[in-house]
DNA sequence: CGCTGAATTGACGGACATCAAGATGTGTGG
DNA sequence: CCACACATCTTGATGTCCGTCAATTCAGCG
C-alpha cells in the first residue's frame, strides 16, 4: 500500500566494515573503536543480539524496520555526535546502516552498563539519553498522523535543527530514505519540495541541498 | 484535517481526586499512595513538571498530546498493572487522563530514582521499563503507516494481548479514543468494527464489548 | 559521451476524511 | 418507572489527499 524500498540495487551488500584511525570522542564517555561503514553498508541487523552502543562521528545512520509485505519504516536518522543502540533490548528490533559513508564509534554494550553502575553520572547521562530517544520516536509518530505538508515542513525544521547549519542544509539522505521516514511516498515527498519551492519558503540548489527562504512559513504548517 | 476531539462535555473539569484505600502492590516496587480519579480527570497535565510515577491499579489511563489546530494524539493505553511516566524528562510531554475511572499508585519519582541507586535490581527494571515503553512507542508509529484496517486489527490485537481475557474483550475507552490513538476518524473506525462483524472476526455484544470469532484471521491482517 | 540510479512531473484512482442524519445507549429528574 | 436530554455509535453520500502507474528529466561516473 506504501513506499517500498524498491531498486534491488540500493540494498546491495556493502563491503566490509573495516577499523579506522582513532577519533575524540562526544559527549558520553565511550570507550569503543572507531569503524568505518560505506554507503548502505549494515551497522546491525534486526534480530541480532544487541551487544554495542554507537556514537556517529562522521556521516549519517539510519535505522529501520521491514513490514512483511516489504514496506520499509525508517525509525530515526542519527547525525555527527549521535548516540543510537540504546532502544534495544537484549536483541536489536531494528536494522541499522550508513546512509552515506560513515565513521562509527563502537563501545562495548556491557562494558558501558558495567561502568554506568560505579558512575554515578554515566548512568544518569544513559538515563538522559533513553529519555530523549523516547521523545523523538513520541515526536516522530505525532508526526505521522499530520498530512504530507506538515510532515516534510516538520522534517526540514529537524534536519535544520540538528545540523547546526545556516540558511541551508545538506540532506545526506535520498528522497526514498525520507520518504520511509515520514511514512509517504517518494512521489509526494518530491511534490511536496517543489510545492514549497513554488511557494518561496526553499529553494533547491541541488536536490540535497536546502536553502531556508520563509522559515516563519514553515513553522506555521510545522503545527 | 483529522479526528477531532470535539464534544466539549467530554473534557468537562472532574471532581478532585481523592485517596483511597490501600492495594498490594505490582511487579516493581513503587512505594505510593494509592488514588483514585473519575472518569477524564486529570492525572497530570502537558508542561507540568514531572514529579511522580504512576502505576495503574484498576481502570484505565490513556496519555496524549494536542496539536494547536485541536487535533489530538493518544499516545497510549495503560492497564491495570502497567507503569506510565517514565517517558517524562523534567517535565511531561503529554497529558494523562483516566479513561475509565481509575485506582493509580502514585510514588514520588526523585524516592524512586534515588533508591534506584543504591538497588541494583530496582534499577535494572527501571531500565527494562523504559526499554518496553520505547519500544512500544516504536511499534505505535509502525502501525500509523498502515492501512484502516491493519490499524484496527492491531488494536484489537493488541488489546486482547494486555487484557488477558479469553475470547472477549471489554474496551474500557471509547470510539474516539480509539480514533485518536490509531490516527484514524471515529467514522473510519466503526466501519472498520462492522466491516470485521459482517465478516465473521468478530462480534459485538455492546459496542465496547469484543467476540473474537476468527483470531487467525485478524492476524493475517496485523501484517 | 552513453549508461544507470535518483528525482521530478503528470494522469488517474482509491482509501479515508468530511459532512450530515439517524440509531442506540445512558443518566437524570419528575 | 417513564420521559427527556445528551452522549456515543453507526450508517450514508460526497470530496480530497495522496498512492499508484508511467514517462521524462537530471546527475554522477565509467
Amino acid at each position: 500500500m506504501l513506499s517500498v524500498a524498491t531498486n534491488s540495487s540500493m540494498f546491495v551488500r556493502p563491503p566490509m566494515p573495516t577499523r579506522t584511525a582513532g577519533l575524540p570522542d562526544g559527549p558520553l564517555a565511550l570507550m569503543g573503536a572507531p569503524m568505518r561503514f560505506a554507503r548502505n553498508a549494515e551497522v546491525y541487523g534486526e534480530d541480532e543480539p544487541a551487544e554495542y552502543l554507537y556514537q556517529v562521528i562522521s556521516g549519517a545512520v539510519r535505522t529501520y524496520r521491514m513490514l512483511d509485505d516489504g514496506r520499509r519504516q525508517v525509525v530515526a536518522f542519527y547525525l555527527p555526535g549521535d548516540i543510537f543502540g540504546v532502544e534495544a533490548g537484549d536483541v536489536h528490533l531494528s536494522s541499522a546502516e550508513a546512509v552515506s559513508e560513515a565513521q562509527v564509534l563502537v563501545a562495548k554494550r556491557s562494558a558501558v552498563l558495567a561502568r554506568a553502575e560505579r558512575e554515578k553520572q554515566l548512568s544518569r547521562q544513559l538515563w538522559d539519553l533513553m529519555v530523549r530517544e523516547l521523545q523523538r520516536v513520541q515526536q516522530h509518530s505525532f508526526v505521522l498522523i499530520k498530512s504530507a505538508e506538515e510532515r516534510v515542513a516538520g522534517f526540514l525544521l529537524e534536519m535544520a535543527g540538528r545540523s547546526s547549519g545556516g540558511a541551508s542544509i545538506e540532506l545526506p539522505m535520498s528522497r526514498q530514505d525520507i520518504a520511509d521516514y515520514l511514512g509517504l511516498t517518494i512521489e509526494t515527498v518530491s511534490r511536496t519540495f517543489t510545492q514549497f519551492v513554488q511557494s518561496g519558503l526553499i529553494s533547491l540548489e541541488t536536490s540535497r541541498r536546502i536553502q531556508f527562504r520563509d522559515r516563519a512559513a514553515l513553522n506555521r504548517l510545522n503545527a
